[in-house]
DNA sequence: GCATATTTTGCTCTCGAGAGCAAAACTTGT
DNA sequence: ACAAGTTTTGCTCTCGAGAGCAAAATATGC
């Protein structure tokens, strides 16, 4: 991989310079970029004035190395086909960046790539590795966390039971618990629930709850199908496998999925290959309230996460406010609309 | 906004650690995690076994700081409604990383963010900003450019006037003359077009391109109409209250939008709330071919860049292999489904 | 074997800011 | 007006690597 990168000298306009210009010192030049630094508030406008003048911004890459502290947040993602990512990344780059944050985003590639995902993060001595993934393994995580430079370790909108690390999230088992008893209370009696790849804890908590709930209730065990990917289209063909070829009668009358991404394949492959009607003939639940979930062909009933205010919680959890604990007791709201 | 911020002293394993353990000096342990750099294979190998017992890793700061060369890229979105930014997202951060940069995402926030987004990239001294924006401003990109430490500006799937810029795009004239010319070759013969906001010059380019080509070739000039955001539910109700209340004779026969994210809403609106149906009554195109253009809610006839090719064409660019000319002419794929 | 080329290693100085203290400049009280 | 307290400013040394050259080690030619 020959690399002839080498970049041109970038005409640098640097703290001595607009010292020199002010007629102040270098360190005068920085601390009036600096909050809560030992400074007149005539310098610091007078110094202002001039880096304005001349287009000078701090070095952050400078600031960190000496200071210790990067103000880089990076999101780790391992699962591009689900929209629910681009919401919360949009809301999570605009809290970040409002806060003084910048982001990097990491692409865990194909495999589990966690390792080297955050190492790339170690090396830049990021302030916090946030991972917004599904298929993250818990082992990974511990070893690959160990010697590095990852100052903290965040999972949001999932739950993770790895002591090092804290969980950004709602309350995953009484939204659970809330999609049942509501399914119950509209009187369905056959549930499938719809599931992602099994690695993910978060999800398996989700099944988990939803399956003792239901049990617990019933005293039957719902039906379970698995799509190996949280991917609109895997969903599709793991439903139409499953109830293809089905008797009527032994069709389920609802689909509880994990996640909206899946909820929209299963009412894709309901009404257009087995042919049958949303919520009529089989009733769908998602969970997320994607952007899609609102739309008149899907019109899914789900649970939305108040991304806004775990959004916020990261800021305050970088800035110290909060040791994090309870961040992982949100509480989202039911969205009923027609599929269910 | 009170910051106590103050990171945890880190332990870190520096250079010299790994000198010490493995009996050379500190520059050779950094030059083993350089490439190209004057060292033996033998020592290389055994710096990098003492590195990896004790954890080591380069500091990318500390290198970026004097090479002046920080491996990062900045990917500047202003739009997080188009699902198809998630497919890019997803293709950039792996080509990037595969190649060993690091990739900030920076959200515009909800105004014309331009500089500030700029202002972070300079402040990082990023070795290059990448729009992949829609209503970005050529004239805030021209000033904010100039002073700043953002050493290449590159526009990406989108086409820029500006000298300063680079764009890697797909020919968009191209693709859309050969959109026009499959619509008139299924005889449709009263299109609208559905634009997004206006300032956005890649996409004012296609409306410019399809109305100049119809013109040519039949002598009228379409219908148009603009959504505020490029947004299904924008695009839903845009098209709702242009085509409502209209008889049947008066209505187009195709409607051929500027991307997917509208065309979906479009096919939406026609199918939901005009009770028509597509392609039967009004026949509708895309542009971008994101996933749930392949759904069997809206089997988008579209058009597909070739993403990967463009990825990589971003890293041969930043490797300066290629000065940027013709990156701009992108051969992409018309997709026929059934919408048209 | 010795002079000359070549590779490898070590070293000094630098990148651009921040920590932490010392010196200078202001306040305040009497 | 002067001592004591408080801000503000300046300075040295540091963060962890890289550029570029000098010295040491190795290879090559005759």
């Amino acid at each position: 991989m020959a690399d002839k990168t080498e970049n041109p000298p970038v005409q640098t306009v640097t703290a001595d310079d607009v010292a020199a210009e002010a007629g102040v010192s270098r360190w005068t030049v920085n601390r009036a970029f600096r909050q809560n630094a030992s400074i007149s508030e005539e310098s610091r406008k007078r110094v202002k004035e001039v880096a304005e003048k001349l287009g000078y911004v701090p070095d952050l890459a400078a600031s960190s190395l000496r200071s210790n502290n990067s103000r880089i947040v990076s999101l780790l993602i391992d699962d591009f086909a689900n929209p629910h990512k681009l919401v919360m990344l949009e809301r999570l780059t605009k809290a970040l960046r409002k806060a003084g944050w910048d982001t990097f985003l990491v692409n865990m590639l194909d495999e589990d790539d966690a390792p080297g995902a955050l190492l790339s993060a170690s090396q830049r001595r990021v302030d916090a590795a946030v991972v917004i993934g599904s298929r993250f393994n818990e082992e990974v995580l511990e070893t690959a966390l160990g010697a590095k430079r990852v100052r903290k370790l965040v999972t949001f909108a999932r739950m993770s039971r790895n002591p090092k690390a804290i969980s950004i999230c709602c309350d995953d088992e009484a939204a659970m618990r809330e999609i049942a008893d509501y399914v119950l209370k509209k009187k369905f009696s056959r549930p499938m629930f719809l599931a992602g790849p099994q690695s993910d804890s978060a999800h398996l908590l989700r099944k988990e709850t939803f399956m003792a709930e239901w049990e617990r209730k019933t005293g039957h065990r719902p039906e379970v199908a698995t799509a190996g990917v949280y991917d609109a289209k895997q969903s599709f063909d793991t439903v139409a496998s499953a109830l293809s070829n089905r008797r009527a009668g032994d069709l389920p009358d609802v689909i509880v999925c994990e996640n909206d991404a899946l909820a929209i394949g299963a009412i894709d492959a309901i009404k257009h290959r087995l042919g049958l009607s949303v919520p009529k003939d089989i009733a769908v639940t998602g969970f997320d309230d994607i952007p899609a979930a609102d739309s008149p062909n899907y019109q899914l009933t789900t649970y939305r996460q108040p991304m806004s205010d775990m959004a916020e919680s990261l800021v305050a959890f970088l800035r110290d406010e909060t040791d994090g604990t309870g961040l992982n007791r949100f509480e989202g709201k039911l969205i009923v609309r027609q599929s269910a």
